[in-house]
RNA sequence: GGGUGUUUAGCUCAGUUGGUUCAGAGCGCUACUUUGACAGAGUAGAGGUCACUGGUUCGAGCCCAGUAAUACCCACCA
């Protein structure tokens, strides 16, 4: 059948990937192979395919793809994330505009049915987005950080964690989100600079009137819970203020004068608001200085009671309040506009507020050693390198992991507290309100009591019973945890539990560790750091033996790719488009691992123009006619033999790059190469004249290459390769390129090579010499080789004449032992060629050209001289190195005099 | 404040252990080609003081020090 000049991707891409499905290619049991095993970073549930899930799920295809060539057993594990937060977000909206329900209406319960009921309604999308792209995941294993044996493992990890005195319950300044009004942990936290305010404020002194205490704020809503002013000791212009007080503006509330170095004298005015409720500093100003704690906001950033003013304002409306209410006063001083670094919610965007609040925390300093030794010592490597110093720096100051989160949406923490009364436990007298964020005074009233941690509620009555005395307890008497974990919690068990790790360990004795992680280097702390600790917290080993880090990818002024922006390409619409395999060479040829890549919708053309290419190649190879009485030509044959050096070479080449991930440098060979090499140059020899009937052998030939190609390129296009796989050549079933050997290193003759190189440049040359000339292909011509030299005539040359003839499109070859005179010259290599033209050369230009040339050599001889004539040179360099550069100078000298020739002949 | 990168052609980037004619690739650009697999193509060409300064070395795009631009990460400064 006669196939079309296009290729159409639509064509192939569904049809291959259910036969790859149908086949059963892409399942994996453990067996007697080794294994290769790699697990997908989740997306998120609730995710859409973007530019950064195109990278790193084609990085990892291609890996597991080769692997599968290789005979490995190769098994990727897909599967989707919960997404605390921003699923719970996304749920809360849809249910406020699609069923008009608030959260606060719904029951626990009932929130988490609507919670289920949207992700199986629009969770997983994300999974069917990446067959188009031809993830080769294995789908019988698609995991979900919240399905039940998911969920199991953290239970039990929790626990297992809390037995080992590894998780504990505390009272901190964290980060609040009072959009999504839960904590956060301090990476959930983006600090950016902003444009803000800050206000100087004055605060009467008491006792002397008129005069003032006047600080700077950013945050002047806050002033209702200052319980002091603070100024460094030293600071002479307030040496007078000992012992005295200051009004706070407004609620005329008296505090003291603090004196303490934290202050920086040099900011401001010198003097400090102290809001121990809202602001981290402050509070250890507090604690330090014994100082009242006044929490004015309530948890969704509105004032609360304790604020006396504005009481139920959003902090930033209270804010514009209080400035109006000071200006008012005539309290306010002025103003000044500086750049303040502002936290905000990684989710919802919302500037985050230090509050105190009482939270789990895992204590990580027992878990970072041998993670981070792991790394140090490269038994996980690190590509590229440069993120062990960040990974060394963030191991070595790492802070406790705030893991309990105020949402719904997650594994609810597995604690149990006593309810409200008074209970002895351990021997210590525990009041409990339930209230357990309520702080008065400096002294927090309860915690709720202890926890009573377990995977059943009556496991925890048990343990409550023993560790109270009271038999009579029931389950009536204990109240779980409202809380839910960090979804990371869930996430950094993700290579343990994928392979139904912490329930048993038939497979994950097979798969684990796995090969290769493939992420982005923006969750190194999030996820990678947590999985190497959670690794060897429960498994004593590592869970992958190689990072890969790939960038981020940004548009191509750099700017990070964002909705808001709208420089996102709609990926879907990208690989309707241009094809997946061409969106995946888009993407590759572009990223290094690790720096940042500037994508470019153009890659993907390119990647479109690469397929046609490979497709219209098979569209020739396919249509040749045979017939056995057809000789294999000289040509033809040099064809074949020197094609197979170079590809030897280039099979070398990939292996090597693919083996050291350098997988764009992989992509980009097999595609000069079969550009260059195969179509322009192996193609151009061997395709017989006028469509004539050629050698059987040479078809079989040329379709061997062929196939080792497609197989080569397998990894990175999987659906034009299989496309063209079958339409070069009747299969039997079961015969697809997706399970051919992967080629590997073979041995090659560089020389070879060279001498094949040193052909083509011969006929550059001469295509040159035409095209200045204006003389077309059709005109066939001349060409003489100077050669004074019998001992070094080219018998290569000779040998090849077919090659030289043909391509060079010339009549005759011959060997002169004189300048030839009305030619156009040339020099490749050592040797001098005339090219005979039925044209005046314009002599002017050719003097000046050979002049350039001259000069060129001279100063390069020279250079070349000046190095040997170094007796420092002959003692140092290696001999293989002085050979070489005796071997340039005589080349050159030769050169040279074959310039100063054809100067003497114009 | 601390740390880590980057700087090579108009653009995006390779350049691995210092030594091969090492100054490269792709895109873009220029000229020519409506050639029979492919105009989504072919052939050829032009383009760079390798950021700067100094050092080590027989030899530096590559190693060292400093400078300058720039990007990012970490950190509790109102």
């Amino acid at each position: 059948m006669e196939l079309a000049s296009r290729y159409q991707p639509a064509n192939s891409e569904d049809k291959w990937y259910a036969h790859w499905m149908e086949q059963g290619y892409f399942y994996s049991i453990p067996d007697d192979r080794e294994p290769f095993s790699i697990v997908i970073p989740p997306p998120n549930v609730t995710g859409v395919l973007h530019m950064g899930h195109i990278l790193n799920n084609t990085i990892q295809d291609v890996l597991i793809r080769k692997a599968r060539m290789e005979g490995k057993n190769a098994c990727w594990v897909p599967g989707t994330d919960h997404a605390s937060i921003a699923t719970e977000a996304k749920v809360v909206r849809w249910l406020r505009e699609e069923k008009g329900l608030k959260k606060g209406d719904l029951t626990r319960e009932e929130f988490m049915q609507y919670a289920w009921q949207w992700t199986d309604k629009y969770g997983g999308i994300i999974l069917n987005q990446l067959r188009k792209l031809g993830a080769s995941c294995d789908w019988k294993r698609t995991a979900f950080t919240m399905d039940e044996p998911r969920s199991e493992a953290v239970f039990k990890v929790f626990i297992d964690l809390y037995r080992k005195g590894k998780l504990y319950r505390d009272y901190r300044m964290v980060n609040w989100d009072p959009e999504a009004k839960t904590v956060l942990s301090n990476e959930e936290v983006i600090f950016q600079e902003e444009n803000a305010t800050l206000y100087f404020v004055n605060y009467p002194v008491i006792d002397l009137p008129g005069q003032f205490l006047t600080i700077a704020t950013q945050r002047p809503e806050t002033i209702m819970g200052d319980t002091a002013v603070a100024v460094h000791p030293d600071d002479q212009r307030y040496n007078h203020l000992a012992g005295k007080k200051v009004m706070v503006p407004m609620i005329n509330r008296e505090v003291s004068i603090i004196f303490d170095e934290y202050v920086d004298p040099a900011f401001g005015t010198g003097a400090l608001k102290v809001t121990p409720a809202h602001d981290s500093n402050d509070y250890e100003l507090g604690k330090k200085h014994g100082l009242e704690i006044i929490d004015t906001l309530n948890d969704d950033g509105t004032l609360n009671a304790a604020a006396q003013l504005f009481v139920g304002k959003d902090r930033f409306e209270a804010r514009k309040l209080v400035v109006e209410k000071l200006k008012e006063l005539n309290l306010l001083q002025k103003t000044e506009e500086y750049k303040s670094n502002i936290g905000r919610s990684e989710r919802t965007q919302a500037v985050v507020e230090p509050k105190l609040s009482l939270q789990w925390y895992v204590d990580m300093k027992k878990l970072a050693p041998p993670a981070l030794n792991a790394v140090m010592k490269d038994d996980i490597v690190f590509i590229p390198e440069k993120y062990k110093n960040v990974y060394k720096h963030w191991m070595e100051n790492i802070r406790d992991w705030c893991i309990s989160r105020q949402l719904w949406w997650g594994h609810r923490i597995p604690a149990w507290y006593l309810v409200g009364g008074r209970y002895e436990v351990s021997g210590e007298r525990v009041e409990v309100s339930g209230n357990r964020d309520k702080v008065s005074g400096n002294n927090f009233q309860d915690k709720g009591g202890p926890p009573f941690v377990a995977e059943t509620v009556e496991e925890a009555l048990e343990l409550a019973k023993s560790k109270t005395g009271n038999q009579s307890l029931s389950i009536t008497d204990l109240k779980q945890d409202e809380d839910v974990l960090d979804t990371w919690f869930s996430s950094w068990l993700w290579p343990i539990t994928v392979f139904n790790g912490f329930r048993d360990q038939k497979e994950l004795n097979y798969y684990y560790p796995t090969s290769v992680l493939v992420t982005g280097w923006d969750i190194i702390f999030l996820w990678v750091a947590r999985m190497i600790m959670s690794g060897y917290e429960w498994q004593d080993t590592l869970p992958f033996k190689t990072v890969y880090f790939t960038g981020m990818v940004k548009d191509k002024l750099r700017r990070k790719m964002s909705k808001s922006l709208g420089n996102s390409p709609d990926c879907l619409k990208l690989i309707a488009d241009f094809g997946a395999d061409a969106v995946r060479y888009g993407i590759l040829a572009s990223s290094p691992a690790g720096g940042d890549l500037l994508f470019d919708e153009k890659l993907c053309e390119n990647g479109r123009n690469f397929c046609n290419k490979i497709w219209n190649a098979t569209r020739l190879v396919k249509g040749w006619q045979t017939e056995a009485s057809q000789p294999l030509q000289p040509l033809q044959q040099f064809a074949i033999h020197s094609f197979s050096h170079k590809w030897n070479k280039c099979k070398t080449t990939i292996h090597q790059d693919i083996n050291q991930f350098r997988l764009s440098d992989a992509i980009t060979t097999l595609y000069s190469f079969v550009w260059d090499d195969f179509c322009s140059w192996y193609l151009e020899m061997v395709k017989p004249e006028a469509s004539g009937p050629m050698a059987p052998q040479l078809k079989e030939q040329s379709i061997a290459f062929f196939e080792e190609m497609l197989s080569a390129l397998h990894p990175f296009m999987p659906f034009i390769t299989e496309e063209l796989w079958h339409q070069l050549t009747e299969r039997k079933l079961n015969d697809d390129c997706i399970k051919s050997p992967y080629p590997g290193p073979v041995p090659y003759d560089e020389g070879k090579i060279k001498a094949t190189l040193a052909l083509q440049d011969i006929i550059r040359s001469i295509r040159e010499i035409r095209n200045k000339n204006g003389i077309s292909l059709k005109e066939a011509l001349e060409l003489k080789i100077y050669e004074s030299d019998e001992s070094k005539t080219l018998f290569y040359l000779q040998e090849h004449r077919d090659f030289v003839v043909k391509f060079g499109n010339l009549v005759s070859i011959e060997w002169v032992t004189s300048e030839v005179t009305q030619a156009a010259s040339f020099i490749s290599g050592t040797t001098k060629y005339f090219l005979v033209l039925n044209k005046k050369i314009d002599a002017v230009a050719e003097k000046v050209r050979l002049e350039m040339e001259l000069a060129h050599a001279k100063k390069f001889i020279q250079s070349i001289q000046v190095k040997l004539e170094n007796e420092k040179f002959i003692q140092n360099a290696k001999p293989d190195v002085i050979e070489n550069e005796k071997k340039k100078l005589a080349d050159g000298l030769e050169r040279l005099k074959n310039l100063e020739e054809s100067l003497i002949g114009l």
